[in-house]
DNA sequence: ATAAAATATGACTAGCGGTCAACTATGACC
DNA sequence: GGTCATAGTTGACCGCTAGTCATATTTTAT
């Protein structure tokens, strides 16, 4: 027996369709408690009370409550796997891709200001979990810097840039916009981000583009 | 009895004495904690133990576990006033300010991983501690405004920017490279804010400023 | 039909933040 | 020095929660 195959050999089963309803029930009972209430302010039994099942069956599912968040680190792979292949597709420029990568990234976390605060919290709380997220990070890192690299060959970002540094910054610019915007969530995060996007892509465009020409140079002021 | 000075006229007190010598054991003993074990790794209990007193004083000092890192509130409250009085006696650029106020800024949090995570957790998890935070962090901001504006004054800054949107890029800057950073400490975070900063700043110099940073240029080295 | 395996269940545990009534030290006043 | 109100200390205690586990139930294989 070198396969261990077991007892799943051609069966869709009902155990199996059951498995996966349940766990999506879970999840998306979390989810709705997590945006409304904040992961600190939710308890296991109110998750699994909204998702009809009994306490125990939610660690059949996740090994811990922060657990539950490490799910969207799929999304998140999906995400950049997409924005990837569009940037090299070629149909839009690499900058517009990355622009559209960062409203998809913030998407979630951007649902509310509860959300972004649990999904840190979850981020930063448990080990285990963080570990996963940042090898997920890097890998995500890497695949934008592949965007950067080929933006670059298309002269649509400045060559003169290390790419892996770019995405790094690219990458603080939209953790430290969601994580400001969930201390103090003043106005939507879309507008933050638009903002904080506009600047980092301004940034790394060619050089050609001087968006600075009304720049009175008050050299006399001393 | 307009004025209700009761019994604090002019007594140094033996009382006052030890009560700021407790809380500075309680500050200092959770501090310790914190940087080495991490704040949600670390009960009350145990704070209280390494500062020789009974648990059920740490709350006549503060009112909640998160209340403590609170203090640093203070911290950054002197060091962004210091950097402002700097920028005004204009004895240095305000770019260098700036970076200064940066590494200043982030000294305490960067004191360890386990420590950049307690902040963020403690000034996410608790209402009233986050409140607070977001009040004076706006304030902050503020204050850097003005050192924008001095500098653009004085020709070392960009004048086509408006300062408060410049300070809000240099504050989502330097939460998100800790926040990355307190995610992943691959390396010091001194190296990710020296990069940081110097983007930041470059991108906020006059249009002078040449082509960004010191990068080798690849060239076609694939 | 029946055995075996997968899954569901909720009573239970350990450990935490925070409270509070009882106690002790301080210092103002005589 | 003695007295007493008040500030400050203490640790037993409470309510609550994440996570466990022996048991019960359901599905699947034979």
């Amino acid at each position: 027996m070198v396969t261990k195959k077991k007892s799943r050999p051609a069966s869709p089963g009902l155990r199996q369709r059951r498995r996966l309803q349940t766990e999506e029930k879970i999840f998306l009972s979390a989810m709705h408690l997590f945006r409304d209430k904040g992961f600190v302010q939710t308890t296991v039994e109110e998750i699994t009370r909204a998702a009809g099942v009994a306490k125990g069956t939610f660690f059949n599912y996740f090994p811990s409550k922060e657990h539950v968040l490490g799910f969207l680190i799929e999304r998140q792979k999906g995400a950049v796997a997409a924005h990837l292949e569009m940037a090299r597709a070629g149909q839009l420029p690499v900058p517009e891709v990355l622009k559209r990568l960062g409203h998809a990234l913030t998407l979630f976390p951007g649902k509310s200001p509860q959300m972004a605060r649990s999904v840190i919290a979850a981020f930063l709380a448990n080990e285990d979990v963080r570990a996963r997220i940042s090898v997920e990070m890097s890998t995500g890192r890497q695949a934008v810097a592949e965007m950067i690299r080929l933006g670059q060959q298309r002269g649509q970002i400045r060559s003169d840039a290390v790419p892996a540094q770019l995405a790094h910054n690219f990458h603080r610019a939209l953790i430290g916009t969601v994580v400001l915007w969930a201390l103090d969530p003043v106005s939507p995060l879309k507008k933050h981000l638009e903002e904080t996007i506009a600047l980092v892509v301004a940034g790394a465009c060619p050089a050609a583009q001087a968006p600075c020409p009304p720049a009175r140079r008050k050299k006399e002021a001393q």
